[in-house]
RNA sequence: GUUCCCAUCGUCUAGAGGCCCAGGACAUUGCCCUUUCACGGCAAUGACGGGGGUUCGAAUCCCCCUGGGAACGCCA
């Protein structure tokens, strides 16, 4: 490894909440980099135009902040290679793009999805690796650019050097199986035949670019010489480095880490594990223990120790000491952790500050007191009244989840469908909140009357509360999502047939659609 | 299905041929401290997936199997 200080990156993409994978990758390689004097970059990849949003960068700039992981260049704090936000440069990736097409590196498709859909059922069914067959790659250059001025749109995918076994290779093989060999930092060379590569589309007929383009392109102009991320990019390396050899630059060397899992090995989710960041710092998660969690994530330190802090890990952080078995996202550990940050790193006073920040602010003590206020009489009355408002999780009687006329499993389908209009509810205004819950009602064909008692119950414990769109609104959305994920764990559990009052028990039906009657 | 990656207690992991009949931490259980609950202390339970090699000697190296994961998009 050279010994001039690197250059690394994080590069997420705004395309909802802050995911602590995002904070795991980011906070490795803003240990690699601080360590030995580098750069770490913050780089949006916002290329896909659909699902980006403004809101979701903001947010993910603001929780890598909130765990201290800064960064030098990026949107907010500019600098020298940027813009920093893959929107603000699409002339680069056009011009770039242009290099390929000039060189033959690349060429215009006019495919349809249609199509590509038929070419990918087609091998799976051969049981092949699916990717493009190459059928534009062969045709006339002037021909597809003619459908294309007469209205058809068209994409530019990258002419993947082809050996002479492949059947995708067609006029163009080379004589020799050709080979791509990643060298992985982590591991060991891993040889891959172009065979298995895509034509992979660089340039969308939106005339933004993919992934794929920008992040080579990005790397090499804004020098990166290290790229830290995720496992689930190995597959497509031989991708990134056929185009480094493309536009004849040298690739940086690249370390996959292992993904974080969810208690059941896969890649953790948020069907399946808290994985907002928003979600931890609204629970009363510190953001030292935060970082000392994720720290021990696939790495451990030589002499050991289990806590540390931010500068520790920068001082002590190797990729010899990772470890490739990914790692479970283990609560408990960050809970135990969290309690240790808690009672030993903040005094007295601090904690009081703490509470009040978490728990007591003045901003929510005033909407809660907005809600309730017609509903006490003293204060004492309050807290017994509204305790749901300050706790983490509430406790409601299995039975009452049920939905009215639903059985169990119509009622979980019903429950999971408002989990995710709740998951992509990015604005939790009132108007929203409102608007979600009633169109929850209407596309479920429920009348509010059903709906709204056992939402009641699953949200806030209680059978009396103030009016749900209120409450909702002011709980905030990381506690209803979390509420209704636990209401939903209830469920699980409950003896199937409860006292069921709507269907008759016997069978579990045939599989009748969620949305019976009008 | 295809390609690739990975494989030590339930979980995070230590371990880079003898120091290991495998060590630490979380969780679990028990005991102690204590008016209670926590905290804290002590202790216990608990793993090298299987089979072949290599070697005087393997958790550590090699091969096969098995298991898990990821990727296969005009998403990143």
């Amino acid at each position: 490894m050279s010994d001039k200080p690197p250059v690394v990156r994080i590069a997420p993409s705004p395309t909802g909440d802050p995911h602590v994978g995002t904070a795991y990758i980011a906070l490795f390689n803003y240990a690699f980099a601080k360590q030995r004097g580098g750069t770490f970059i913050l780089r949006i990849e916002d290329t896909d135009q659909v699902r980006s949003t403004r809101q979701s960068e903001d947010a993910i700039l603001d929780a890598l902040r909130w765990l201290g992981i800064q960064w030098d260049q990026g949107p907010d704090t500019g600098g020298p290679a940027g813009p920093y936000r893959q929107s603000e440069r699409l002339p680069i990736y056009r011009e770039h793009v242009q290099t390929l097409l000039d060189t033959d590196k690349a060429y215009w498709c006019t495919c349809t999805a249609e199509r590509l859909d038929g070419v990918r059922k087609e091998q799976m069914a051969r049981k092949e690796n699916s990717g493009y067959d190459g059928h534009c790659r062969f045709r006339d250059q002037a021909t597809v650019k003619a459908e294309m001025a007469a209205g058809t749109p068209g994409v530019v995918r990258l002419r993947v050097p082809r050996g002479s076994g492949d059947p995708k290779a067609g006029a163009d093989a080379s004589s020799d199986a050709v080979v791509v060999v990643i060298n992985d930092l982590l591991r060991k060379p891993v040889e891959i035949n172009t065979r298995e590569v895509d034509d992979q589309v660089l340039l969308k007929s939106d005339g933004f670019p993919t992934y794929h383009l920008a992040n080579v392109v990005d790397d090499h102009l804004m020098g990166v010489t290290h790229v830290l991320r995720g496992e689930e990019w190995i597959s497509s390396t031989p991708k990134h480095v056929l185009l480094y050899q493309s536009f004849g630059w040298q690739h940086p060397e690249f370390a996959h880490l292992p993904l974080l899992r969810n208690q059941d090995k896969s890649k953790v989710s948020k069907r399946k594990n808290p994985v907002s960041l928003n979600w931890f710092r609204e629970a009363g998660y510190l953001p030292d223990a935060m970082v000392n969690f994720l720290g021990m994530m696939a790495f451990t330190f030589e002499d050991g120790r289990e806590i540390f802090s931010l500068d520790d890990f920068v001082q002590h952080f190797t990729l010899d000491r990772i470890s490739l078995g990914g790692p479970v996202f283990d609560l408990k550990k960050l809970l135990w952790l969290n309690g240790r940050y808690l009672r030993e790193k903040r005094s007295d006073h601090e904690l009081v500050q703490h509470l009040k920040a978490q728990l007591f602010t003045d901003d929510y003590l005033l909407q809660v007191v907005k809600v309730c206020k017609e509903r006490f009489e003293k204060s004492e009355d309050f807290l017994a009244y509204a305790p749901w408002f300050f706790t983490g999780s509430v406790d409601a009687p299995a039975t009452e989840l049920l939905i009215k006329g639903k059985t169990r499993k119509e009622s979980m389908a019903l429950w999971e469908v408002l989990v995710d209009k709740v998951d992509n509810a990015f604005d939790w205004r009132f108007d929203a909140v409102d608007a979600l819950l009633k169109s929850w009602c209407e596309d479920s064909g429920m009348t509010p009357k059903e709906a709204f008692m056992p939402l009641r119950w699953i949200v806030t414990g209680k059978k009396a509360t103030p009016p749900l769109p209120e409450s909702l609104t002011v709980l905030g959305r990381e506690r209803v999502r979390t509420r209704i994920r636990a209401g939903l764990e209830s469920l699980k559990k409950l003896p199937d047939p409860p006292a069921e009052t709507a269907t008759p028990p016997s069978k579990p039906e045939p599989k009748t659609s969620a949305t019976p009657q009008t």
